[in-house]
DNA sequence: CAGATTTTTGACCATATGGTCAAATCGTAC
DNA sequence: GTACGATTTGACCATATGGTCAAAAATCTG
């Protein structure tokens, strides 16, 4: 019997050309909408319009507004979380740290509407679970330490906290105000999480 | 004429006694719902609801669902801003940031609903003006640096910045989990911030 | 071209929201 | 107690939302 097929089960087959094109352009366009409009002003029907089908026809590729949404913030977030791993990755472990916070601000300031789907649909959807919010950074904080076989300073979570919180407010300060030099913001939280961690 | 009275109309007369205390239980209310809830899930009804009334008697004390909103963060905010302007009035200058820092994690980590309250409508509402966000804080940095007598480093401007996405994100923390240490974080920020200030 | 399959449409629901309003209730001054 | 304004109710709107579905149109396959 032939299985109720919607669209939106990924996973088996390979997605047709149409299928791939359609999901591609309902990201695309719902990463615009929501940067640009936010959260609350992006309905079904508008993403609908602004990809020129109909809300029916944006349900038959994805299971619901949400699955389109999380499609959307999961690209943003793959796109974000490959930039930036593999700038770590190229970098000594004592200098991993910088080249994370550099590569983050950097990546985002390149892509507005990407930071601005982030920060939209991290308050409304729930953010990640709250350890993979400091961890990372925690953790690479951690290895430069030892890479440089210091003493342990500060709390590495404080520490990666007060960084991540950092880059939300100069990429923030960016998007209000796009002539905001934020490479030059970048070398100066560098110094200071330097500061405080080889103390 | 008897004009068209909404209770809606402060500013004229002292408003009566059941006024005032509805006003305020339904402030009261909405930061609860706001701040355990989102703002999305606080709709009128539910904050009627919560008050033990109906609708329609929320928008006789109020205009609108907004203006409750709206009053419930202005008293969030007002409270927040009398709190910490007080402590840095009574610091000296060259530790007015330090005293700034300090009592707004100190204040927002006793108010956790204040905390969620804020960050909630930061983002439906539109903050304030962008200035606002970095400007007071970077006037102390700059007074601070005045008293000390020493040469301009790094951006106040970028230096504020950092210093407020830092609260956010150890406020943050701190909404997450309880147990974690504000007043330690809130000492490694402002040593770090120290340093960078009078480099 | 014919038949099957994928994609799209457009009408239709159920539900929730903010808001309005006349009528009822309450409280109080006389 | 009665009259009058303040307060509250509850029914009612207009609108918007996410979602369903049978039928139509495109597209592919032999």
């Amino acid at each position: 019997m032939t299985e109720r097929r919607t669209a939106s089960d990924a996973g088996n087959r390979p997605l047709s050309f149409i299928e791939r094109t359609r999901r591609d352009q309902l990201i695309q366009v719902t990463i615009d909408l929501m940067a640009e409009h936010g959260h609350a002003a992006t309905s079904l029907a508008r993403i609908a319009q602004a990809a020129g089908i109909t809300k029916g026809a944006v349900l038959y590729h994805f299971a619901s507004k949400d699955a389109v949404v999380a499609a959307a913030r999961a690209h943003v977030i793959d796109t974000l979380v490959a930039d930036v791993g593999a700038a770590v990755e190229a970098a000594p472990a004592d200098q991993a740290p910088a080249a994370y916070v550099r590569r983050m601000i950097a990546h985002l300031a390149e892509r507005p509407h990407h930071a601005r789907m982030i920060t939209e649909t991290l308050i409304h959807d729930g953010g990640p679970a709250p350890e993979a919010r400091w961890k990372p950074l925690a953790t690479l904080l951690g290895q430069a330490r030892e890479a440089r076989g210091l003493a342990p300073g500060p709390d590495l979570r404080t520490l990666a906290l007060i960084a991540g919180g950092a880059i939300d407010a100069i990429i923030g300060e960016r998007l209000q105000d796009p002539a905001y030099d934020t490479e030059a913001a970048a070398e100066t939280l560098i110094t200071m999480l330097e500061s405080a961690t080889f103390a």
